[in-house]
Parts: structure tokens; sequence; C-alpha cells
DNA sequence: GTGATAATTTGCCAATTAACGAATTGAGGT
DNA sequence: ACCTCAATTCGTTAATTGGCAAATTATCAC
């Protein structure tokens, strides 16, 4: 039940579902996240534990890069079936659109490029 | 998308899910509720304009009772199947069994008695 | 009308939460 | 060893939220 909790209330923001709809596409690191969001690195992070200790995302840690990813045999069919439609939802809002450009956008960067332009602003 | 988010944040409460899942059973009184949920009336009347808001539920005036129950070709069927999941969760839980058991024993009273039984508390 | 009462709205307080910047941790690279 | 840098943790602040009591609204009974 707390881990039911748990769940919904990770999902019951917006940003960390920006988050874990970003996923979907597959692993990314911490650094493309961040710039996604267009927040505080420990904004992100924060969101990051939240959707891990919800046990949405896993993590891999390679280098000095983090990557994140949905967590495999993630969570029950039902939960499943309801972020896709949640994803769907998402597809037709402005935000969700920009997000989806974005994100092909800083796929194409170099990490280490990218890395650098998030750092500046720190 | 503002609606999805009304959803997702009104099922993020644990009593708002006491109340969507007494609901299943069919119509109740807020008096009812406010019984189930041993809180103050001016709390489940908020809990309840969250989840009506989300149209997640609906009412019906009935004299002076106020009858609420889940709304009408309520929501997409994905979220129609996480809720049964979230309340096949909820009746493994220790406050799961004592609302159902509750919930009977409440249904047995007459509206009035109720009633009268929550006002000494105000 | 007046009184009683079911429910909501309003106003307030305590607890939680999202955000940030600064400090810390941990993995290279030199 | 030392420096750099990706990411997290910590400490603080502002905004949000859940709770209650008191005031208000709306309906019924007299």
């Amino acid at each position: 039940m707390d881990d039911l909790m748990d769940v919904l209330k990770a999902l019951a923001d917006e940003n960390r579902l920006r988050l874990l709809r970003a996923l979907q596409g597959g692993e990314l690191c911490v650094c493309r996240l961040i710039a996604l969001l267009e927040l505080a690195p420990s904004t992100v992070s924060k969101h990051l534990s939240i959707l891990r200790a919800a046990r949405l995302v896993e993590s891999r840690k390679e280098g000095r890069w983090l990557y994140y990813r949905p967590a495999r045999g993630s969570r029950v069919s039902s939960t499943q079936k309801m972020l896709a439609h949640v994803f769907a939802e998402m597809d037709r809002t402005t935000r969700g659109v920009e997000d989806r450009a974005k994100l092909r956008q800083i796929c194409t960067e170099d990490a280490d490029v990218l890395c650098r332009r998030i750092l500046c602003k720190r």
C-alpha cells in the first residue's frame, strides 16, 4: 500500500511524467534529462530519486555518467496501460510536442558538449 | 493535460482513494463518507470536491442529502483498470479491510441517526 | 417566517513538497 | 596525488496541501 502510494504520488507531478515519458524511448544520462527539463541539476536528481523509490525507473552507471531507464518488469500491467494513456495524452499538449522535439535535438548533441552547456548555468 | 494532472493529483491521496473505493459499491451520502473516514466534514467535503473537479465522481441531491457516486462513463478505460488494481491492492491492507467492515456497518445504520452521531463531534 | 440540519465555503495553521545554490561524493584523466 | 566533472545530498525558501473550526448556504419541518 505504501508502495502503491509512492507510485501514485510519483506520478502526480508533471515534471516527473516528462522524465518518465522521455525514458520510454530508451535510457538517457542525467545531463540530457536536465537539458530537457531545464531545471537545476539537483531538482532533476531529486525527481529521479522519487521515481526510483517508486520503482518506476532504474539506473546504470557507466564511467562518470549515470543512465536512467524505465524499471524492467516495471510495475503491474494496469499501471503500464495507464502510463501509456498518460503519455498519449501528453502527446497532444504543446509541452508534450515541444519535449519530443527538444529531446530529439538533445540526443543529437555530444554528451560532453551538452554537459558543459549545462555546467555554465550553474 | 491539466485534466490529466487533476486526475493524477486527485489519486495521490490515500483518503481520496478510500472515498473512491467506498463508492464502488454504489452511491453514498456525504454523512456516511464522513463516518467512514472519521475526518471533519469540511475535510471530507474538500476531498470530494477535488474528486469531482477531476471528474472522478458525480453527485445527486435529494432533499437535504447529497449522494456521491463514481462518475458515469467515468474516465478512460486505462484509468479504470488502474483504479481496479489500486482497489485490489487496498483490499490487502489492514486499513482496506477495516474500511470494508466499517462501511458495511455504516450502511446498516439509519442516515438520520448517523448524521446526529457525526453532529455530536462538531 | 423561524429553527434545525446536511453540506459547503472560508480562514487559518501545520506539514509537505518543489525549487534552488552550495557542499559533497565518486569516477576518470593527467 | 591532484584536478575535473557528473551527479547527489544538504540546507533553505516559497508554494502547495491536508486538516480543523467557524461561518455560510440550502433544504426541510413546524
